[in-house]
DNA sequence: ATGAGGGATGCAACTGTATTGCAAAGTTAT
DNA sequence: ATAACTTTGCAATACAGTTGCATCCCTCAT
């Protein structure tokens, strides 16, 4: 997992798995609620440096709390390495669709394409079983 | 314009006024800027209103502070309404991209679309020249 | 071993956007 | 004119995110 170049430290080993463990994306609120000692900044700080080396990535759902998910192995945060993301109005939560990639979109002339934030809303298969 | 069932009161014939000069999308902090006597709770319902009434509708960029732009003559902010966003990360403004419409999506079984947030991020013509 | 340097952590304070409660002012219909 | 309702303004609050600074910890060179 430190193919990433970042420095294995305690604090990190526990967010890493807490990351791993979720099957949705988790905002830095959420994380706080699991731990009891560590500090918000502490959590801010590993999730803005996990993020810069690429381990996992950002998704504004518009809920007002930014969330996170691990990337893929060989993900680089490129366009071309993007995917979906669900934002289900019932459950409130988020999901990577991993195998969804964001289409192309081919913009007017003149615009360079960097990124691209795709997130579908709606209702999950759980909510509506 | 009111073919969408709003009261016309004097602010808002002012803020839609603010609103259709803009060539990119603005948020409340600055629609504040041009007005020096009306409050900031006012333009926030009035946007909200606006919203609700789908005379403009919401763009949650990712910096944090959501921005609005006009509707189409005939939106009705279905999923087939939808048109790509464009936040330029040199000049900070968001375009609606009215005539790039949102792709079509195929979620997994059991999962229920009902709208859609894109948007690209670059840089745009304006920057680039 | 030891001490210096650099990164990581924790605490506190602060920023900025969004939001709500309540009272005052305005509008509309009877 | 008056009652019912809507809109506006002020104040206060909530909450995510962010920064400054001091402390701690680890590593490396002497």
């Amino acid at each position: 997992m430190r193919a990433r170049n970042i420095k294995p430290t305690a604090m990190r080993e526990l967010v890493l798995e807490v990351l791993s463990r979720q099957t949705a994306a988790i905002g830095l609120p959420e994380l706080e609620e699991h731990f009891e000692k560590a500090d918000r900044t502490t959590l801010y700080r590993t999730l803005k440096t996990f993020e810069e080396k690429k381990l996992i990535h950002k998704i504004d759902d518009g809920t007002g709390t930014v969330k996170y998910a691990l990337c893929s192995e060989t993900c680089e945060c490129e366009p071309d390495d993007l995917h979906v993301h669900f934002l289900c109005k019932k459950c409130e939560k988020t999901y990577c669709l991993y195998n969804i990639p964001v289409p192309t979109i081919n913009l007017p002339p003149g615009f360079q394409l960097d990124g691209v934030n795709m997130v579908v809303n709606g209702i999950c298969s759980n909510c509506r079983t």
